[in-house]
DNA sequence: AATGAATGAGTTTTCATTCAT
DNA sequence: GATGAATGAAAACTCATTCAT
């Protein structure tokens, strides 16, 4: 089951290129982090991950698709992570538990967050199309989970609310990797999730009543 | 009362300071919504603001300074816009329409919001800081009146609620800013801030019951 | 009376551009005949012309730009130099002294002229366009003349084989800045020059018996 | 009889180096053709002949060698097609045909001859002078003819003319591989080839009368 | 105050060549 | 003999900043 690769590289072994895009990813988030991209040199990301800048260029056409396959990247783990949990069945435990699984992810992920946001849009058209596709399969899958509800029952929430209701859901996890500064002078990160997750099914089952 | 400058000019009639800075300004936020700020040149920037790259420096020390100018020129026009509204008198009202005011103003700064938090990591950390102190100011403004209307008897939250609450209105108007690409596919500006604020008030009233 | 830039330039000079051209030109020209287009760097042209990369980048937008304004020059030299000389009254005496100019030309731009041919391919579609519509304009040059003579009545060849002609004028002119590592042994440029002039003569005349 | 080898190769087999040269020979001419020698890629050849990058530094030492390879292929090809019609036995046909055949390999190998006289530059100086040493052999060949004609008495030319005129006919000959892009409007290179052949043999034996 | 030519450090990218497998 | 991943020197080009006019 051979991988489609979104990046051209001019080297042929598949495992290898695996491999090296690993370490490269591993380093450009430490040092985009840092620095964001733009003050990040190519002749860094190199470095941090281990080769040569000559290497780097065996593995990605230009600069920018470094930050691609750091964003596809981001995005590969918080589906693989959210996978496990989700089966929708159409409880509103279930619905519960994907919520806070992926607010714990936006927790462990923070960094990665917040520089996808930022440098996103030093990415070209067509990657930043993909971005947003994938952006856009996050919010399918908390629609989804909240479809499954209401056709179970559990949930009754006009259809139409359902999109806003699953954009809800992510910004208000996001919201702690970008507002963390000011949020966490207060509130844990275990505080924040509760908090949050508590007030978002009531405020979606409150239309129940 | 003459106006402390944040940033050094070695030209001294403040009336010009301020008329050039005003140009620039205003030509650097449209090549920066277009291309962000680092792919925007120092020479583009006079250009657009109608002056050559020399007489730019006359009025900023460093590109990053002009960025701040930007960041600042917006935290200042959303305060002068809400600030009409506001008077801490503590009624539903008042909080209804600062917050439908500040959705509009989201709705019409979108690139300006979206710009600040997208390049707003290129500032220096004491202008970073600078920044995120203004932002602050946007949350306590609403923390003030959402306290007046505990305070009046108009809501019954707990105190340590309101910080939180706070930041909900803020991340949620600004959320139109950020993901109007897909939001727009389904709501109007008008639809989303009726719904957004309709729900906001009846999730913060809810705890009233 | 303007001078139309066929090279872009940021500066506005005009008078400055042609100065620093003139320098540019000047130090190209040595490089390109020791050591090629390709094997010479920006920086070493930049150098050689007396002023820093930068400087030189104001006064082109890429490297092919100096080939190109290094090959239009040459053309610009010789026609300067040319048509001092041609009236186009149509006597023997008139062919004569242009195709002995246009030889004496060669040898004197030896260098340039073999630079030139070796080079253009890296020219630009357009620009490698407008340079052989100067060698055209060369070969036109001797076709006006040699049809002066046909209707001065000096010379009876046939309209067809003008072109042909002139062609022919031409590369036997230009085979001494090609050939001379060979012809040189046997030959002085003024013998050269002597016996083609004159072999190209009785040529063309010879249908006239 | 073993070939001795010009270019140093780590492969033994001397069947093998042969083939693998042909095509690298082949390949690097079409490459050649199309972007001139310093574009092409040492990847790119290796490729287009059909092995790996790692293969092609087996049978060269450097890149530069197959730009040698390619120059005394193509002299190699005309010596070969030439011998066939000299004899030397000093009749103006067999100059004619001589001519013709090689005014006909001109045309065959048009862009051949343009390469090698573009790229040459790029040859090391030993390797320079062998390319003019070929050069120069091609030019005996048609002063050999030349003499032996004045011998047999079908020609009565001047000794140290005949150098001139061999170059005459190379030079003729050549004209049309660089300057096709111009004459052909006017000329099929069969009519090239016909007048061109004419008016030489004209031209030299004029002087008889 | 305004101008814009000059600067050169810094950046991305390429590609000939090597060498371990 | 064949392969192709790794290397890093070198090249083109950019652009923030300065400063003489």
């Amino acid at each position: 089951m051979a991988k489609k690769q979104k990046v051209a590289s001019s080297v042929k072994d598949e495992s290898l290129i695996e491999k090296r895009r690993k370490q490269m990813i591993q380093g450009a988030v430490k040092l985009f982090k840092e620095k964001g991209f733009h003050r990040t040199t190519t002749r860094e990301i190199a470095k941090e991950a281990g080769f040569s800048i000559g290497t780097l260029y065996e593995y990605i056409r230009a600069k920018e698709d470094v930050l691609f396959l750091v964003c596809d990247g981001i995005y590969e783990e918080v589906q693989k992570q959210l996978s496990t949990f989700i089966v929708e069945e159409g409880t509103l435990e279930e619905l519960s538990i994907a919520i806070r699984r992926y607010y714990e992810l936006v927790h462990e992920m923070s960094d990665e967050f917040v520089l996808m946001y930022q440098e996103s849009k030093a990415l070209s058209k067509d990657a930043l199309q993909y971005v947003l596709k994938k952006e856009l399969e996050m919010v399918s899958l908390f629609e989804r989970i909240l479809n499954a509800c209401v056709k179970s029952g559990e949930l009754r929430i006009e259809e139409k609310e359902i999109p806003l209701a699953a954009h809800h859901i992510i910004v208000q996890g996001q919201m702690w990797a970008f507002r963390r500064w000011a949020l966490a002078k207060q509130y844990s990160s275990d505080e924040y999730i509760n908090i949050q997750v508590e007030q978002l099914l009531k405020g979606i089952t409150r239309e129940n009543a």
